[in-house]
DNA sequence: CAAATCAGTGGGAAAAAGTGGGAATGAATG
DNA sequence: CATTCATTCCCACTTTTTCCCACTGATTTG
């Protein structure tokens, strides 16, 4: 499981030195493997090893593909989702496109999420933090699933 | 599988250059032979390895004959189904009515779609995605196979 | 406290991919 | 039958990408 926030860099030409504690993970799951694909909701991107992924595109593509709202899931996520392996010195390269769509400059956020990362740049990152914490969560209406949550 | 999104362009021949990383998985899968067709709700071209296209165009036949949705999906998809094979230096030659069709200028996005890749104008891609992003999801009714979805 | 090791960063060279143009082949027309 | 047009094939150039190595700063260990 990958866990924590990290502040990384991207050089002039994009690449990202994954922090050398999650390395030796993910070259053990997928053999440095991974897949990068947008975020729908926030303007950030999600990485997964490959195998992970590979469960959710399998999930994606059994949905039906004449439903509107199927079809542009499937467009925005597989339509997104690009190999990214680990260089000889556990670096990744994030594609021109991938970085626009996140606003990527030079500082980033690697944040894990489980089984997957979320990749926001820097910026983004603590503004929407600032927002969520604003937001007082018990005042909302919570989904039946979170109402029985003890944490 | 194919994903990802790719910048191509078109040369004035209407010829595109096919990312290498597709090539041999094409290649492999129908030695090279592919088939273009229209989407019915998107103005962009539908690109299938043969044998997956022969698939559909089979469930297509089997469609009841007189009914008039079926019909069009006949006409339109199969109508158009055009050969693209891949020449010597990987590229393929999209044909002026399908090019005209998809309103395919110098620079198109070619989008992995598991087992087949959208080709759009550049312009067009990134608008409708934009159109994409803004909907919120949640607030439309979700086919039940979406709802309970964990990405 | 000094030395050594390791993570992170940058740049340069080699390889590969993309692009354009031109020649050769084949089809169509007068 | 010859000429012209279009299509296909091939080659060469340019740009991009990938791989590798070297440097810096930080951290750990003797």
């Amino acid at each position: 499981m990958f866990r924590g926030a990290n502040k990384v860099t991207l050089d002039s030409k994009g690449r990202l030195a994954m922090p050398t504690r999650y390395r030796e993970r993910i070259v053990e799951r997928s053999n440095g493997r991974l897949i990068a694909t947008v975020d729908l909701s926030d303007r950030c991107l999600l990485i997964y090893p490959l195998p992970d992924w590979e469960e959710i595109e399998l999930k994606l593509r059994r949905l039906p593909t004449l439903n509107p709202v199927a079809r542009r899931l499937q467009r925005l996520m597989i339509g997104h989702a690009t190999d990214l392996d680990l260089d000889g010195s556990g670096r990744i390269l994030i594609p021109p496109s991938l970085r626009e769509y996140a606003s990527l400059t030079r500082t980033a956020m690697l944040i894990g999420q489980g089984s997957r990362f979320e990749l926001w740049d820097e910026t983004n990152w603590n503004e929407s933090r600032e927002q969520w914490l604003k937001v007082d969560e018990t005042a909302e209406t919570l989904p039946p699933e979170l109402e029985a949550l003890s944490l």
